[in-house]
Order: C-alpha cells, then structure tokens, then sequence
DNA sequence: AAATTTAGTGTCAAAGTAACACTTAAAATG
DNA sequence: CATTTTAAGTGTTACTTTGACACTAAATTT
C-alpha cells in the first residue's frame, strides 16, 4: 500500500468544554495543566487522538478520565488547526461539547486535575486558543438550545420548572416570563409530573418534573422554540 | 522548547464538497482521484493541509484550485478522523462545505481534475467516507438554509423569485405555496427590485431582484423562516 | 384573434406568541 | 394562633404569523 510520503504530520488533539449547572449558574469545567508548555495554566480537559481512536472515542475517554461519567451529551464543537495554535509542534485539536449533570460529577470526583467549575462570566485567561473555544462552545449552546431540548442534560433526573426557568435564564442571559415560559415547557408533552415537591429553593415547594425519556428523544432532532424572538443568535 | 515526543503523529487532509444551482437541481462539484489509493474513483475535492496553513486557508485554496474562485461562501462542516478512513496512512479530514454561483465557475473553469457536476439523488459511489460527508453536508445545507438566507449564495447577483422559489423547492424536495413563499421573502426586506426582467425561463419574463447587501450581511447571523414546519430537519 | 404559459397578487381562518396580575401553598415571624 | 413573607402556579387578551386557497395580468405562440 502506498503512503502519501511528502507529507508532514500532525499531531492530533482533542479538547472538551464542558457544561455544568448548579442551580444559580452555569459552568464550565477547567483543569491545570500538568505538563509543559503552560504547566500550571487553566486549560480545557483535553489529549491525544490515539492510534486506534476516533475523535469521539478519544473525547469519551478524556471525560471518563476527568469525571468519572460514561454516556454523557457529546457533540463535535470544531475543529482548530491554526498552525500557531500550539507553540512546542503544530497540534489540531477538535473540541467537543458536553453536558453533564454536575452533582453525578461531584459524587464522581477523583482529583488528579486540580479541576475546578468556573461562571461563564469568570472565565480565567486559558492556554492557547482554549479560550476561543469556550466562546464559540458557548455560542453553540445558545443557539442549539433555542430549537433543540439539549438543557435538560444539564439537571438530574427530577427537576423543577424554576430550577429549568432559572437555567434557560442563565443560559440567555435574558428575564423569561415565567407563565409563558412555563406554558411552552407544559407544551411540548415532555414532561411527566411527579407526585413529590421541591423543598430545598422555596417555602411553597416546587413540583418535580421527569423526561418522557421516549418522547425527549424523538424531540431532540425537531424544532420546538423555547426563546421568544430568538433574533440575533449566531 | 519540549515536545511531546511519544504521540504518533499523523496526516491532515481537508475536503470540500461545493453546492451549486444550475436552475433545476441542486448538485455537487466531483472529482477523478487523481492518485493511489483508488485512483479514478470520484472523490471529493480534497488535499493535505500544508505547514504554514490553517485549515480555512487550505480550504480556500484547494477550492480555488478547482474553480477558480475566490471568495465564496466556506463554513466548516466536521472533522472526521476513524482510524481506518484512509487505508493508506491515518488521516483526518476537516470537511468544509461551500456555495457557489455555478455559472461563475463554469467561466473560470480549468479542468485539470475531470470535475463534474452530479444531482445530488445521482451522486457516484465515492472514496473513503466522503459519501458520509456529502450527506452530512446536506443535511446541514437544509437546517442552516431553513433559518438563514445563505442559498442566494448560489445564485448570481441578479435573480428573480421564481428562481429562488425552485431553488428551496430543490433543497427541501417538496413544494412550497408561491404565494406565501414570495411573502416571506418580500418582508425580508433583503431584496431590491430591479427594473429589468428575466425572459428566458418564460414568456411573461420575471423581474429581478438584487440583494441588499447591507440587510444581507446582517441578516445572515439572524433567525428568518423560510422553510413552513421545519419541522423535523437534522 | 385566440390560446398558452408562467408571473404576480389578496383574503381569511387558525395558531402561536408575548404582555400582563392575581391567587395559593407553606414556612417563618411575632 | 394570626400575620407576614416568599416563591409557585395559573388565565386572558390582543396581536402577529402562518398556511390554505384562486384568480388576474403580461407576453409570446399559434
């Protein structure tokens, strides 16, 4: 079998930008990176495409690595390959996005990361071009999250329409009307009540919710409109 | 400065699969391949990312290569990266999909590569996973086109609605109502009307339109709805 | 002059959306 | 035990958007 000799090789990344929610804000979760160049830096999750790995093997094997969790939301973000990107050699990194329900990770955490959840709007300055990355990741977000129910990844399995208002807020950075915003949820049949009320947030108590699990994920590939005027997106 | 000296490093290609209307159908630019493996299967347009490149520089440049265009409409699509997708030598490939005037090509056409254009229902068998990646580019043609004016990327400047209305009928493969279709196009506010009329595809002769450029630009990043019951697009 | 072909336009009913305010449940307070 | 506090939960209305639907107008061909 012949080889394309000519060419160069590059190394082959993967980097994870991923997404928690813990009741107030939404976050992300960053390491320090513990090799050089940058050692000590804040950095996305990331490492190395191995030779029997596809892009998305390797994504799921270094969120396994980071927080424990299998079968997480995982979608190819972009792929970076400016040829500066990384100073030592020239490194492509494909980024995924991933949403995760952050108290499994809790109960998950093994540290060998010095890992830590940021606000999106505290964001400390990241190595290389990981900062675009969370730009653009964040971006994503929004604008799938405006026509596809991909939110829900982000809350355990009961969940409260607040604790689902106050993350669409979040997420937005906008004030929702509560009744319109509950109204639509209602709405789209996926939700099941259930018998128990929410204590922890208010006195009154709020109902929790479940995903109709079948339902939800027929609904992830339509177009339902969680964002009135979702104008300028993207 | 280290490097990381124990990773395997391996080759990075891009690919495109450029779109254009020639009134009718929509369809897609085929190459021969011109080298081992598999040499004179249809390809995709396609060639190794160079030292000093970024993969959007690649890009545009393989794309000029071929059409001899500047300039156009480029967006990435994914990157993908299986172990065996080549069976030569690991290489991953950023696809990048794009829209052409197809009569701008046909003027500044060099046809060093035996291009040629396929119906996108009569598309070859071809090399490697590039059918994967022509499928994908379709399915994101149609959800990116269902919310933002991107297809007068593939007509000329001066295009009347008719033209437009077969365009998204080609796209979509369905019908679409005329009367509402010119409708919603007309409240864009993105066309300018021109004095003169397109008289060949009728005897009555259609009027032209123009985009407005400025509205355009900004129009692009924006939500419209173009497509009744998106319903169940990607 | 008549026929053919496609462009271009208007109405109306139904659905969806956004704006808006009060009631209710439960705990905390005095 | 009565009152207060807090957040949950619920309905109505006007407006806009959507989709279904059919006729007239312009120009060429016969």
């Amino acid at each position: 079998m012949r080889h394309y000799s000519k060419q160069t090789r590059v190394l082959a990344a993967v980097d994870c930008i991923i997404f928690g929610f813990d009741g107030e804000d939404i976050k992300i979760l960053l390491i320090q990176r513990g090799f050089e160049p940058q050692k000590g830096s804040w950095s996305l999750m990331g490492g190395f495409v191995q030779p029997e790995e596809s892009f998305e093997e390797a994504a799921s094997r270094i969120l396994k690595q980071l927080t424990g969790l299998d079968g997480v939301y995982l979608e190819q973000l972009y792929a970076f390959g400016n040829p500066d990107r990384d100073p030592a050699e020239r490194t492509i990194s494909v980024a995924y996005f991933t949403l995760i329900d952050i108290h499994l990770y809790e109960k998950q955490l093994s540290d060998d990361y010095h890992a830590e959840w940021f606000s999106l709007n505290k964001i400390p300055k990241l190595v290389f071009d990981h900062g675009l990355m969370v730009e653009m990741a964040r971006e994503k977000l929004k604008y799938k999250a405006a026509f596809h129910p991909i939110l829900f990844e982000l809350l355990p399995d009961k969940f409260t329409i607040p604790q689902l208002h106050s993350l669409y807020e979040g997420v937005y950075n906008i004030e929702l009307d509560k009744r319109n915003f509950s109204r639509k949820l209602i709405s789209t049949n996926l939700l099941v009540k259930q018998k128990e009320k929410e204590k922890a947030r208010s006195k009154k108590g709020a109902f929790y919710y479940k995903l109709d699990k079948r339902k939800y994920n027929a609904a992830l590939n339509s177009f339902l409109n969680f964002i009135p005027n979702p104008g300028n997106l993207k």
